[in-house]
RNA sequence: GGGCGAUUAGCUCAGUUGGUCUAGAGCGCCUGCCUUACAAGCAGGAUGUCGGGAGUUCAAGUCUCUCAUCGCCCACCA
């Protein structure tokens, strides 16, 4: 036991100190216990850096893995890192371009060595800094999703899927990232409104003089146009369906076609198709048997079929090629417009619809059985609203397009032969096998990798082991862990990834993945604003730590955080601070404080005479005083919510109801009220076992406080007892709430007495007096029981009221000249002889007494309407008629004492 | 276009099944205090037509409808 705290607490030396002293001890493995609970970390890239979403996000993880870790259960947090394709690629191949190369000039096998370093010397920063959050996963399980464990069991569900005929190539248009030169999924795709021009264009009939106007907003594509359609509907144009029209700035003549797809309320009726440069053409074109003419090459400049524009970028392409058409007067019009364009989530560059060969997972049958295990309640979303919009995608859901044009990623086990030919496999030979060719046959592997949330729907099995080696089925951590207990997620990833594992573990081990998933909040500025580096507004979550501790910023978040809404945090951005934490660092010194008290008032007691072994009894319930009985009640009663709330997922209310508690029942009441106990009594035996008791209710306070505040709490659990160095609180048993101890009628006795010191100091502060000035008060009443109370807690009342003298009942008399009030039926007079400030005394007063009347009135009126005495419920009539009762008794008391004063 | 969420004190937000709500907390503001753990503190105080309107009910911040504003998600017509 340390013999002395410090005035502060200084979390930077104690974090670094017990989070070595954590790992060293191996506390986050899992312990045998009673049931087991587990937590998959969503992977963070290895390209990250740590912000304030994942301090949100791990702080909630790793509460819930130390609070079951404290219940008893085996607990395990699987940790680990996503290779992340297109980020990471994009991330080396910036550094090669410092040095002039490209990824081609080094050629696939020497890139891939590239990235392997960058991954080993830069990548997974994020885990460390996890670490100064505190994070207390099992670092031992950490998974890389392109580990060969990772790597085998990716490599045999694509086989399994495609055996299966559920993986698919097709020739499809997608979404095209030219910046990568790689497709990427619908969901990779973010939508911007922009404010572009329509184009309407001249397209001249055959044989004729005239021409139809047919609007564009992307004229660049016109040299892949097949075809203008007209709706069949649309009378305007019925005669020229079949007819042929010329293709502005070419020679090519494309039919007039009649297809659903053309809206006549839009534009002039007439659309162009363009089969390879958009989806709803392609569409079109499969109907009507067009040709799909690709005139754009991977880079998104335009290929040798675009004549002169050829090797321009799309968007200088449709400059040079509106000011041509303008020039041959092929334009009617141009308008404003504005439509929604595509951008890539990851370059930023638009996106381009493209024709290509991709792979493709079909998704509806895996989408089925997903979507009944969220709609039955297997699987809970908290916010529960949630499900909705899972349900909406799951019913709606088309195929994934998981082929990726990179080369850093888990490369396709597919293999053609010289026929074309192909089929998946473990490797050549198997492949040979399965496609029935020699074993000289050639085979060619396919060049693409597979988008970076193949491997990361396998996440609940690899993180277990499943097909490490292509072939384990089953191992000990899935048969403990799986289903895990809760996910904690960012709702922008529910359909990436959330629905995704749900998909894949009920398809591969016919099991949900995990009961709950906990939606996070998006962490904002005081602007509203989404925090992030461009806009500065995202300081270093490391540098805040520092400033207040991880205590703190955890506390804070948490506090802060509550389900289903986003989180705003002020951001000074000139210094980068979050002045918000203030709250949780606060708290932390408050914390501290108390301990530092409770030690000092135990050295106080021991060191009369040395005896320690009278702490071995507790305090008997004869002993306790009603403030004794009121805080243990007090301490139950907030256990029980707090298990509540974190059943709950009520995160929010968890830490309201500890700051609560702990500021002002534990701090600003009892232990106030316990310097008063202390002092009043000369018996060595009983300040020691206050003493004891007060810390027993303090170590209950950190052992609840630890999951949130895991720092402070195992510096505070060990300074104020004597422990050794190898203990600590993160493996010591959960308080557990105790319904004996939890006495309504204790608690609303000690909220009397409450209100009665509030009052006192209400009147003494209306005169200004200060805390240094002791004053006589006398306190009288009829009900002879309610006085007996006060009675008993005489010296309480007088240490907290900063009473020179106290009266209560009996002989007493009302004193002159006195500051007056009445609180459920007792009046206090405070004595103030002499000092009074009579007009300010009789203002006061007045005021109370027009409260009451007001109160009065309106409480009549409630009980003289027959539709309430005759429909409430009985104890809310009686509750309004005690109230009643009550307030006229205040009332006749306050104008006795407004008539006395003088 | 479809869906989801929000709107409560100057700011950030609590408020579970409608009645102890005479609507709370933190920050900020005002007053008095270095009262023997804590000035990162203690005690006290002021501030709200609970977004507007209508309805259900004896009773609405809470339930229903509607309007307004803001935010997010999905889809996307050239």
């Amino acid at each position: 036991m340390d013999t002395q705290l410090a005035k502060s607490y200084s979390p930077t030396e104690s974090e670094q100190k017990w989070y070595v002293n954590w790992i060293n001890e191996n506390y986050f493995a899992p312990r045998d216990g009673a049931g087991v609970y587990s937590i998959l970390m969503p992977p963070p890239n290895v390209t990250g850096i740590l912000h304030f979403g994942h301090i949100l996000n791990n702080t909630l993880q790793d509460l819930y893995i130390r609070r079951n870790r404290m219940k008893g259960a085996s607990s395990v947090w699987f940790p680990g890192l996503d290779h992340a394709g297109i980020a990471t690629q994009t991330k080396v191949e910036q550094d090669l371009r410092k040095e002039g190369k490209t990824r081609h000039d080094l050629g696939r096998e020497e890139f891939l060595k590239r990235v392997w370093e960058w991954k080993d010397k830069y990548g997974g920063v994020i885990l460390k800094q996890l670490r100064t959050l505190g994070a207390s996963p099992d670092w031992d399980r950490t998974l890389f999703t392109m580990d060969e464990s990772a790597s085998n069991a990716v490599r045999e569900v694509f086989i399994r899927l495609f055996d299966e005929d559920l993986i698919y190539r097709g020739k499809r248009i997608v979404n095209w990232s030219p910046l990568a030169q790689s497709a990427v999924s619908d969901e990779e795709v973010i939508f911007k409104e922009m404010k572009e021009y329509m184009y309407f264009l001249r397209y001249y009939i055959e044989g004729m003089d005239s021409y139809m106007v047919v609007a564009t907003a992307r004229p660049e594509t016109l040299f892949g146009d097949v075809a203008v359609a007209v709706n069949p509907k649309d009378t305007r144009y019925t005669a020229l369906i079949g007819k042929k029209v010329r293709v502005p700035l070419s020679d090519r003549m494309v039919p007039i076609i009649a297809d659903d797809y053309a809206d006549p309320e839009f534009g002039t009726g007439c659309v162009k198709i363009t089969p390879a440069h958009d989806p709803n053409d392609y569409q079109v074109g499969l109907r009507h048997n067009l040709e799909a003419i690709n005139t754009i090459n991977p880079d998104a400049t335009l290929n040798e079929l675009a004549g002169d524009f050829k090797g321009l970028d799309r968007f200088e392409a449709r400059k040079q090629m509106v000011e041509l058409l303008k020039e041959r007067l092929l334009i009617e019009n141009i308008q404003d417009y504005t439509h929604n364009v595509g951008y890539s989530e990851r370059g930023g560059e638009p996106i381009e619809p493209y024709l290509s060969d991709q792979w493709f997972v079909k998704m509806a049958p895996l989408a089925e059985p997903a979507l009944k295990v969220v709609q039955d309640g297997e699987i809970k979303f908290y916010p529960e609203h949630w499900t909705k919009t899972y349900e909406h995608w799951m019913t709606n859901i088309r195929d994934w397009c998981i082929s990726r044009q990179l080369w850093w990623g888990h490369r396709i086990p597919v293999y053609y032969a010289d026929n074309g030919e192909f089929t998946a496999a473990h490797n050549e030979e198997e492949a040979r096998k399965k496609l029935g060719l020699n074993e000289n046959a050639v085979l060619k592997q396919d060049e693409d990798v597979l988008d970076t949330w193949f491997s990361s729907w396998l996440w609940p099995m690899t993180t277990m082991g499943w097909l490490a080696d292509g072939k384990e089925e089953v191992t000990e951590e899935l048969q403990k862990y799986l289903p895990t207990n809760l996910l904690v997620t960012g709702p922008d990833i529910i359909f990436f990834w959330v629905a995704r594992m749900i998909m894949a573990t009920l398809k591969f081990k016919q099991q949900i993945p995990f009961k709950d998933v906990y939606f996070t909040s998006t962490v904002r500025d005081g602007k509203g604003r989404k925090m992030s580096k461009s806009l500065g507004n995202s300081p270093d979550p490391l540098d805040v730590i520092a400033k207040y501790g991880a205590d703190a910023v955890r506390f804070t978040m948490i506090y802060l955080a509550p389900l289903g809404q986003d989180v705003r945090m002020e951001v000074n951005e000139k210094d980068q601070d979050v002045p918000a934490m203030d709250l949780g660092r606060n708290f932390a010194n408050k914390i501290w404080n108390a301990g530092r008290f409770l030690l000092m008032k135990r050295r106080e007691a021991v060191s009369v005479d040395g005896e320690t072994d009278l702490y071995e009894t507790p305090l008997s319930k004869e002993q306790m005083t009603a403030a004794d009985k009121w805080i243990l009640s007090r301490f139950h009663s907030t256990i029980r919510d707090v298990d509540n709330a974190l059943e709950n997922y009520k995160v929010t209310e968890y830490s309201k109801l500890l700051y609560d508690f702990i500021w002002k029942d534990f701090c600003d009441w009892y232990l106030e009220i316990m310097k008063a106990q202390m002092n009043e009594s000369g018996d060595i035996a009983y300040r020691q076992q206050l003493s004891r008791f007060a810390l027993d209710i303090y170590d209950g306070i950190l052992k609840l406080l630890h999951p949130v505040m895991p720092f402070i709490t195992e510096e505070l659990w060990h300074a104020v007892e004597d422990r050794d160095v190898n203990e600590s609180i993160s493996v010591s048993d959960a308080p557990e709430a105790n319904e004996e101890n939890i006495d309504r009628k204790v608690e609303e006795n000690f909220e009397n007495l409450q209100l009665i010191v509030d009052e006192i100091r209400r009147l003494r502060s209306s005169a200004n007096i200060p805390p240094s000035e002791k004053l006589p008060v006398v306190m009288l009443g009829e009900d002879i029981d309610a006085l007996n109370v006060l009675h008993f807690q005489k010296n309480t009342i007088s240490s907290l009221g900063r009473c020179s003298t106290l009266e209560i009942g009996g002989k007493a008399e009302r004193p002159v000249q006195a500051l007056s009030s009445v609180v459920r039926g007792v009046e206090i007079f405070v004595s103030l002889a002499g000092k009074i400030d009579i007009e300010k005394e009789r203002a006061r007063l007045l005021k109370e007494v027009s409260r009451l009347e007001n109160l009065i009135g309106s409480t009549e009126k409630k009980l003289s309407n027959e539709g309430f005495t005759s429909k409430a419920p009985e104890q809310v009539i009686t509750a309004e008629r005690e109230k009643l009762a009550s307030m006229k008794d205040s009332l006749l008391k306050t104008q006795e004492n407004l008539a006395s004063l003088k």
